[in-house]
DNA sequence: TCTGGGGTCCTAGGACCC
DNA sequence: TCTGGGGTCCTAGGACCC
C-alpha cells in the first residue's frame, strides 16, 4: 500500500502558522506580482465563490469587503516549512516520494500488521504538532488510488479525520464510480474532452475500457493510469530526486519596461539564480535559452515574443560567462519600441560537472573557473542571497524598476536570521 | 529488374502536474 | 491600471552511425 499525505491550503496554512490571530478567518495567497488567488483556506472558499488564478484585480474589492486576507507569495518561508514537513515523513517510512511543494508519497510496504488508519493519524497528529500544519491522508494500493483516496479524505471527511483508505475491492468500485475521470490524477483536459466522446464520464468507465484502446490514444502514460486503477500499482515509488534537466526561471516585472538596460538586469539576476541552481546539483549545461515577451493580456500594447536557444561550445556553469551569453541573445531579440513585460531565461542539456567535453580550441578554464564560482557561492550561503554579485545586475535601488510586485509579503520567519546577519 | 538491417541521439510538440 | 511560475514524460521524425 501507498499514502499520499498532502498538507491542505498549503501556502496559506504556513501563513496561519505564524499568525494565530487568523485562526478561522479567510486567507488567501497571491501569485508573483500579487497577480491572481493561487491559494486559499478552507473559510475563504467556503465564505464565496473564489476562483483560482482569476485575475485579483477583478474580485479584490468583494473579497476586502467581506474580510479576506491577502498575502504575497513568500517561497521561503514554505520551502523551509516543506522541508519540516518532509522530514517528519522519513520517520514515518523508509520510502519518501516528495512529489511538490505539499504532497508525498510514502511505501508502507511490509506493514499490513499495522492498522493503517491508526497510522494515517498519527502522522496527522505528529506533523500538525511538529509545524502546526493540517494534512491529509489518503492510501490505497498504489499512487493514483491514493491519490484519489486522498482527494476523497478532503472532500467528505471532516476537517479533523481528513483520511480515506481504499483497501477493499468494493470500496475501489465505490470511488471510481463516484469520481469523474477528469478528477483522476494525470487526466488533463485533453484526454478529458477524448475520453467524454466516447462516452467515458466516471473513472470507472476508464477502466471498462480496452487497454488496447488506451494505450493508442493516450500512450503508455494512459496506460499506467487504467492499471493503476483497476489495482495494479505499475507506479514506482522514485525516493532519490533525480537530477533536474532543465532550470529555468521568468518572471514578469512589476511594470512595464521598454529600456533595453533594466531588462539585461533582470536577465542577469535569473541568470546567476540558475547558475546557483546548477552548481548546487553540480552539474553544467550545454544550452542557454532566452525568451522575451510583451503583455499578451493587453490588447493595446503591440504585441512581439521571441525566444532564441544557444547551444554553448562547452558546457558551462559559470555564472559570468552566462550572463554574458546571455547578453548577447538578448541584444540579438530586442527590438525597440515594445513594452516589455516578461524576460525567461532556461538552461538544459544538463550534464554532470565530470562529464563536461571540452573542445580543442578553448580552455576548459574559460568556461569553469571553479575557484571564483566557489567563492561566490559560500558567501552568499553564508551571508544570504546575492550579497555577492556580478556587477551587470545594477544597483539594489536599480531592481525595484523591474522586481516583482509583493505588497503583501509576510516575514520570511524560519530563515530570517540570514536576512538579519546581512544588515 | 534489382536497392539491408539494426541501432542511437537529438529536437519539437503535445499533454500533464503542482 | 492590475492577468503566475516551474517543471516532467512521451512520441515521432530527422540525422547519423556501423
Amino acid at each position: 500500500m501507498v499514502a499520499l499525505v498532502d498538507c491542505n491550503s498549503f501556502y496559506a496554512s504556513c501563513e496561519q502558522v505564524f499568525r494565530p490571530d487568523l485562526q478561522g478567518k479567510p486567507v488567501v495567497v497571491l501569485s508573483n506580482n500579487d497577480g491572481c488567488i493561487i491559494a486559499a483556506n478552507r473559510e475563504a472558499k467556503s465564505l464565496a465563490h473564489i476562483p483560482m488564478f482569476e485575475p485579483v484585480f477583478k474580485i479584490k474589492d468583494r473579497l476586502i469587503k467581506e474580510g479576506v486576507v491577502f498575502f504575497s507569495s513568500n517561497y521561503t518561508l514554505y520551502d523551509e516549512m516543506s522541508r519540516r514537513v518532509m522530514n517528519i515523513l522519513k520517520d514515518f517510512s523508509a520510502e519518501v516520494e516528495v512529489y511538490s511543494i505539499d504532497e508525498s508519497f510514502i511505501s508502507l510496504r511490509g506493514m499490513d500488521h499495522y492498522d493503517l488508519g491508526t497510522y494515517a493519524y498519527q502522522i496527522k497528529k505528529t506533523i500538525f504538532q511538529y509545524t502546526g500544519l493540517p494534512v491529509g491522508v489518503g492510501i490505497g494500493p498504489g499512487k493514483v488510488l491514493a491519490k484519489l483516496a486522498n482527494r476523497i479524505a478532503k472532500k467528505t471527511t471532516g476537517q479533523h479525520e481528513q483520511v480515506y483508505i481504499i483497501d477493499s475491492e468494493t470500496k475501489r468500485i465505490k470511488a471510481l464510480k463516484e469520481t469523474a475521470i477528469k478528477d483522476i490524477w494525470g487526466i488533463g483536459k485533453k484526454h478529458c474532452i477524448r475520453l467524454n466522446n466516447v462516452g467515458v464520464i466516471s473513472a470507472f468507465d476508464f477502466t471498462q475500457l480496452s487497454l488496447a484502446w488506451v494505450r493508442k490514444n493516450m500512450t503508455v502514460v494512459g496506460e499506467r493510469i487504467w492499471r493503476e486503477l483497476r489495482g495494479e500499482a505499475c507506479m514506482p515509488i522514485i525516493t532519490v530526486p533525480k537530477s533536474k534537466k532543465m532550470i529555468g526561471t521568468a518572471k514578469s516585472f512589476g511594470r512595464k519596461l521598454e529600456n533595453l538596460e533594466l531588462i539585461e538586469e533582470a536577465c542577469a539576476y535569473y541568470i546567476s539564480e540558475v547558475a546557483e541552481i546548477l552548481r548546487k546539483q553540480k552539474s553544467c549545461a550545454r544550452y542557454l535559452q532566452v525568451f522575451l515577451q510583451t503583455n499578451y493580456h493587453s490588447k493595446r500594447d503591440k504585441q512581439y515574443h521571441k525566444t532564441y536557444t544557444l547551444p554553448l561550445s562547452v558546457a558551462t556553469n559559470n555564472t559570468l560567462l552566462l550572463i554574458r551569453e546571455a547578453k548577447k541573445i538578448l541584444y540579438g531579440i530586442y527590438k525597440p519600441g515594445y513594452c516589455y513585460k516578461k524576460v525567461g531565461v532556461m538552461l538544459s542539456g544538463i550534464i554532470p560537472e565530470g562529464q563536461v567535453q571540452t573542445n580543442l580550441f578553448e580552455s576548459p578554464d574559460n568556461f569553469t573557473p571553479p575557484a571564483l564560482m566557489k567563492v561566490l557561492d559560500e558567501i552568499n550561503l553564508k551571508y544570504g542571497k546575492a550579497t555577492l554579485t556580478s556587477g551587470l545586475l545594477g544597483s539594489k535601488e536599480r531592481q525595484k524598476e523591474w522586481e516583482l510586485i509583493k505588497e503583501e509579503r509576510s516575514p520570511r520567519y524560519t530563515t530570517q536570521w540570514k536576512e538579519l546577519l546581512k544588515i
